[in-house]
DNA sequence: CGATTTTTTGAATCATATCAACGTACGTGG
DNA sequence: CCACGTACGTTGATATGATTCAAAAAATCG
C-alpha cells in the first residue's frame, strides 16, 4: 500500500534503497471509512495525507451554513491544510473520506525530519506543490470564464467516471452552486450555450 | 537590486558566500516600463520572474473579450506562468508591468542548474510554493464566502494602500466584477451589507 | 421495510451584468 | 504649456442567471 507512494515519488525523482527505507519508515498507512474526518475546524492540521486508494473530501461551512468543497482528492493526490500545517494555526476546513479510502499520512514532524535526511524529497514536494498551484489557477481560471452550467457540463466531459462516484450535492458544492440548480440543469435538453470551438479542454 | 531577492531567500534558508554568488550569476536583473510585457498569449513562459520594486499583472483575455486579472505580484512576490514554465507548451496568459518596475529574472535553464549546483533552493521555492498556493485557496475561499461587495470592502481594508496604486478597472477585473458594479458601491454608504461579526480578516 | 438522505420541481426574489450615454482626467505632441 | 484625444469613471434602465424557500418524490441504508 506504501508502494503506491514509492511509484508515486519515483514518477518525479529517483530514489535508491536506502530512501525508500527512509520514506517507508516515515509514513503511515491508514484505513478510513466513508464520513470519517481527518481533520476537523479549530484543530490543527498535524499531517499530510496521500490518497493511495479511495476518495476524500476538503471543505469548509461558509457563513450561510452550508458546506463548500474546495478540493477532491482521490487516487496518487495529497491532500492537507498547508496553511494550518506550516503556520500550526488551527484550520477551519474539514477533511473527510467520501468512500472508505487508503491514506498514507506524514506526520508533519516526520516529513521534517524527512527532508531533511533525504533532501531530493524537497524537489519531490516542490513539484508536487507546483502541480498543485497550478492546477489551482486552473480551477480559480474556470470559475471567471464559464457560466455555471458550462463548468458543470466540461467537469461531467472530463471526468465522467467521477461524476458517478460522489452524491450530485457534493458535485454541485465543488463547482459552486446549490443543489437545486444542478438538478435544474441536468433535466434540460444538453442546450449548448456559448459554443465557440471547445478545444483544450486539459486535465 | 539582485540583493533584495538575496535577503528574501534568506529569510527561508541560509545561503553561504558560494550560493550567494550562484544565485548572482543564475539571475539577471531587468528593468521594465509601465505597460511592457514580460509575456503574452502563445509564447511559452521561460522565466520566473521576482518583483523587487513595482506592480506587475497576470491576466488572460476571457470568452467575452474581457481582461481577467488573475494576479498581481507586488515587492518580494515571484510571478510566472508555472505551467507554461514546466511544460513547455504556450501560455494563454499576459504578464505585463502596471508600474515602472525592477525585476529579477530567472530564466528556466538556468533555474535548473542553479537547483542542481545549490540543492538548498529546492527548499526555498518549495515553501515559495506553498506559500502562493495557500494564498491561491484562501483567494478561491474568499470568491466563494463573500459577495462582491463584501469582497471589496474586505480587500480595500486590508490594503489600502494597494488600492490606490492601479487603476478601478482592474481592482474590478482582480475582484471578479465589472468595473461599472465597483463604481456603483463605491458611490453607496458603507451599507454593511450582512454583517455577521466580523472576526478573523487575516493576510 | 421504515427512516433518513438525496434529488426534483416551481414560484418569487436578488445580485450583478449589460448597454448606452455622459462626465472627467490626463498625457502627449504641437 | 495648452488643447485635444483617448482612457477612465459614473449613472440609470433593463435583462438574466442563479438563489431561496417550500414541498413532494425518489433513492439508499441499516
Amino acid at each position: 500500500m506504501i508502494d503506491s507512494l514509492i511509484a508515486h515519488i519515483n514518477k518525479f525523482i529517483s530514489l535508491d534503497e536506502a530512501d525508500i527505507a527512509e520514506v517507508k519508515t516515515s509514513a503511515k498507512a491508514i484505513v478510513v471509512k466513508k464520513k470519517e474526518f481527518l481533520l476537523q475546524p479549530d484543530e490543527i492540521c498535524r499531517s499530510n495525507y496521500f490518497v493511495s486508494k479511495g476518495c476524500i473530501r476538503l471543505y469548509f461551512i461558509n457563513r450561510s451554513g452550508q458546506e463548500q468543497i474546495t478540493m477532491f482528492g482521490i487516487e496518487n493526490w495529497w491532500i492537507t491544510d498547508y496553511d494550518s500545517l506550516e503556520t500550526g494555526k488551527p484550520s477551519q476546513y474539514y477533511i473527510q473520506a467520501v468512500e472508505d479510502s487508503e491514506i498514507i499520512s506524514l506526520h508533519k514532524k516526520t516529513l521534517d525530519e524527512l527532508l531533511v535526511k533525504v533532501p531530493k524529497m524537497e524537489r519531490y514536494f516542490r513539484l508536487i506543490l507546483q502541480k498543485a498551484y497550478t492546477a489551482s489557477m486552473r480551477r480559480f481560471q474556470y470559475f471567471r470564464d464559464q457560466s455555471d452550467e458550462e463548468r458543470y457540463r466540461q467537469f461531467v466531459a472530463l471526468f465522467p467516471g467521477f461524476v458517478q462516484r460522489i452524491p450530485q450535492y457534493m458535485l454541485a458544492s465543488y463547482l459552486g452552486f446549490t443543489p437545486q440548480f444542478l438538478s435544474k440543469i441536468r433535466g434540460k435538453p444538453e442546450s449548448r450555450t456559448r459554443n465557440q470551438d471547445n478545444t483544450d479542454v486539459n486535465s
